[in-house]
DNA sequence: CGTGAAATATGTATCGT
DNA sequence: ACGATACATATTTCACG
């Protein structure tokens, strides 16, 4: 089931770091035909190993944007709530990232938004207002020095 | 200079989401001729707004994984300290993510690694080796619950 | 920016190892 | 089971209006 061939793991390499090559490329650089490249791809994708494919946009480039790195306590470590709080963070868009961590933090978000005004507004809709949130810790962030995606396939 | 319309920002969301899309594809649901949006897509690119297309592969799938959130603490606030350590933290694969933040934390990592051996080993070899690191905390997460990596543009 | 045509790439079928 | 060749379909990309 899960055996990943070399060339499998370096059809992934490569499109992690780069996923705009075109098939023919990606087989030329991987020693495979084309067809025989694709199937691969098609079948990492079908398998789950490649989630999805997105362009990464620049923050930057769209104007001022801050990063939060927020530790949220819970009051009570019950799997019940977690499961609810973790819904309402997939469903609010800023919130990019959600680890549930082991120790006196429960969670640790990193959040972007434009200033502070939409970050104070997010904390009234999802921390404050939830009863099952006993306090957070802000970190707040002006330069984001590194952004990978790319997992190590060693 | 800045001023991307409502057809690049649409353009820009679709790509975010899936970079799979077909230019055909993504010109039918921008409302362009191919080649118009192509040309857009293109420009966007050169100007750095989508500063690359990657695949995101799922961490899970290849066996256990550990995510760390780490604050690190700095021993003085030093503009050149704080460069070359961002240039070390550059140079590590494992650590996919740095924000520098305000407050008595400097900088938050978050690191990828198998397990904690590969963990410790890269604290020894990036942390407590480093005269300017005062001290740092490691927060250990088994279980990454969202992970998005489009940007709001509203 | 759109249209149409040429150049490339993707995808399928089949064969061979 | 997996890859290669050849062929059909689709897409990208250029020239022109």
């Amino acid at each position: 089931m899960n055996a990943l061939d070399r060339i499998d793991r370096n059809i992934l390499m490569q499109l992690q770091q780069d996923s705009r090559l075109t098939n023919v490329q990606l087989a030329a650089q991987v020693g495979l035909s084309p067809p025989a490249c694709l199937k691969r791809v098609k079948r990492l994708t079908e398998e789950g190993y490649i989630s999805r494919q997105v362009a990464l946009v620049a923050p930057h480039k769209l104007g001022p944007m801050l990063h939060m790195v927020v530790e949220v306590f819970m009051e009570r470590d019950h799997k019940q709530l977690f499961q609810e709080f973790v819904k309402s963070i997939q469903a609010t868009p800023e919130i990019k990232q959600c680890y549930q961590v082991t120790g006196e933090v429960d969670f640790v978000l990193i959040v972007m938004v434009r200033d502070m005004e939409a970050y104070e507004k997010l904390c009234d809709r999802l921390l404050y207002s939830n009863p099952n949130v006993r306090k957070f810790r802000t970190l707040i962030s002006m330069k984001r020095d590194k952004f990978e995606t790319a997992i190590e396939l060693e």
